[in-house]
DNA sequence: AGGTTATTTTAAAGAATTCTAAAATAGAAG
DNA sequence: CTTCTATTTTAGAATTCTTTAAAATAACCT
């Protein structure tokens, strides 16, 4: 098993060199479970582990990896955004306590009877977020 | 018909006071159509019907009608927030390119198979947000 | 290694939203 | 109607998240 050079690779397929910043934070985002990170928190622990990298280029790493398929962006509050690096088609819910974001898990929750898109567009995306209060 | 009294009585059931600009806002919002507002686009109409109120009370304003149940906010993207006339359960569509929301309409979709809330949790609210491209 | 191009960095700007403290206003009581 | 008190509004400053621009650096190719 060779996931250094695994990640390498994969940063290649993307058209994306694979800098020094960019090897480690793909390390810490794919390091084989599924993660829900902020762009200041995964900052905070790319420096925390020792890697000097700007929280810039943090931003601009999360968007191409995005753009690249490999992460996945979430909207769930008008002053935070998750990415995902589970990309698989599923869904969210949204603990509105603590913030905190997870997946749910495999088919619990599927739409029924999904809408024609409006003329001229095409469905990009369905998102559901289930979100969660303390219970009474 | 008395409009203008109905909203009245409406702010002061909620316990918010009928004051001037609440009023004038009320009435842009709650026309009769569904509409869907974002801060700066609710205060550029205010101006525009000679309504002085200030950018900061119609942030307030719509953050306490929301409190109040008499709007409902959908955060689509980390850059804008929606406030949305109609409080009832529905579903959106999201225009990517132009950036608007539209309700979908009626029953055209429904989420089968809730999945059960983690423990110590309930379901506040299940968003569901059909993501919009430019048709192929 | 050396030239070319992409990437990173830094500091500053930008956008959306919230906060603050003073002035204005509404509701209640006399 | 006037005064009193609590609430609301305001304008501007502050905050937070994100992007930009230019210079510095690192990766790629021969």
């Amino acid at each position: 098993m060779r996931p250094y050079s695994q990640i390498v690779q994969r940063l290649r397929d993307c058209g994306l060199r694979p800098t020094r910043q960019r090897l480690a934070l793909a390390k810490l985002l794919f390091d084989g479970t599924d993660r829900h990170v902020t762009a200041e928190f995964l900052h905070g622990e790319a420096l925390r582990s020792g890697i000097r990298v700007s929280l810039a280029t943090v931003y601009n790493t999360l968007h191409q990896f995005t753009d690249a398929g490999l992460l996945r962006e979430i909207v769930v509050d008008a002053s935070r955004s998750y990415f995902d690096t589970n990309t698989d088609d599923h869904h969210h819910f949204y603990f509105e306590t603590s913030g905190q974001l997870a997946d749910i898990p495999g088919e619990e929750v599927s739409v029924a009877a999904l809408p024609e898109a409006p003329a001229g567009t095409s469905i990009a995306r369905v998102d559901v977020i289930i979100r969660l209060a303390d219970a009474s």
